[in-house]
DNA sequence: GGTCAAGATGACCGAGCGGTCATTTTCACG
DNA sequence: CGTGAAAATGACCGCTCGGTCATCTTGACC
């Protein structure tokens, strides 16, 4: 696709790279941002020398990996928008998101906290933010959901249903639908009373000090 | 009151656990559960060595302060069922939960994952649950909520909700009400369709092991 | 097959952590 | 006021972390 191997590259090189990807990304999932380097380079069977040749810092690494999620999900929002059913759409995106979260701690950390993020990291929020907004306005359109419901809602929403069944996760896997459930049924109700305080189109991301 | 000082106990030991007990407040509630002992006794004017004397692990500190705020919350619940109007005490019980979360990170990184807490921070969590499950049980009496809300379902949400507003904190510090409005009308919805997979009572916490 | 730039390696570094302990200071009590 | 037990102190320990670098290995190219 777009990251083929350019001529001249060395196999072992090209093999180390998807070795140390894949093992990068399941110790994110499973541990969180906390995973130390080397332990990811043990999982990918390379010396520690390696991964810092292939990612100048720990934090290149772990933007390199939340991208590729945040992409993803940004492209099934994309996907979505031509579906006739935008209640449907929106709910199948919702979906995708909670699972996504469901599956990768370190994306729920990275995701929860979107300041104290790699710019690039930052930029890519912004953008899912942007498709979940045109998901979300023509759900508006169609009296799928409140007139006052935003894009950056669903995203915020998204990490927030997924921190609620969190303490579940370990017995019970799916108990975010049920909290899903309960959103939807939120975003459904015909403005009973407006929300408070709408938040703004992204999130604020640039007020914060860049932290390095 | 409970921890009043006992017979004989020197001056300068009870005030400097008060100034310990203030410092370690303040400092994992500013800055999660991270905050290092050095940090802490700096900001309490005493030697590292003190706080050892004090608390024999930094999980025995972290786990006085967290029992503090989770039996306020507590007893704010027990105090509610009093209430005539169980959905207004529902409410009330929620806006001080997600209020307490947003004033301190470690609290919610504490609540956000108990299955790795001490046994006591575990066991008043599930006091704040059945806490929590009295005033819901009222509340469904009413026909405030919806039949298969629990109280184990109210607790979890105030991490949700708390998470959801997370991102924006810094320039939007009460956008958590938004969200509160938004629980609070899906919890309303009439039974639409029982919600998935109920939560057990309390949290399933003696499952995972003890870490410690 | 020889060559050599590019890549891989792991010992090493400095910083920060939770926690310890021999020593010094403080205060309650007789 | 003298005394001794309890409390405070901060240098120190072992450990882990992210990151570096001199050294050795590999494979693309002629």
């Amino acid at each position: 696709m777009s990251e083929t191997t350019a001529a001249g590259q060395r196999a072992d090189m090209v093999r180390n790279r998807r070795l140390l990807l894949g093992a990068a990304t399941a110790a994110f999932a499973e541990r969180g941002v906390e995973v130390s380097m080397g332990e990811i380079a043990q999982r990918a069977g390379l010396a520690k020398g390696t991964v810092f040749r292939h990612f100048a810092s720990k934090e290149d690494l772990l933007a390199a990996i939340m991208l590729q999620l945040l992409d993803r999900l940004t492209g099934t929002a994309d996907r979505l928008r031509q579906a006739d059913d935008a209640a449907a759409a929106l709910r199948e995106f919702m979906t995708n998101g909670v699972e996504a979260l469901a599956a990768d701690r370190a994306f729920c950390e990275v995701v929860g906290r979107p300041s104290l993020q790699n710019p690039d990291v930052r930029a890519a929020i912004n953008h899912l933010c942007d498709a979940a907004e045109a998901l979300t306005a023509r759900a508006r359109e169609q009296g799928a959901v409140r007139d006052d419901v935003t894009g950056t809602d669903i995203v915020l929403l998204l990490g927030g249903i997924h921190q609620t069944a969190a303490p579940l996760l370990a017995d019970q896997p799916q108990a975010w639908r049920r909290y899903l459930e309960l959103a939807l049924d939120g975003l459904h109700v015909p403005n009973a009373g407006a929300l408070p305080e709408q938040p703004p189109r992204g999130l604020p991301l640039d007020g914060s000090p860049a932290t390095g």
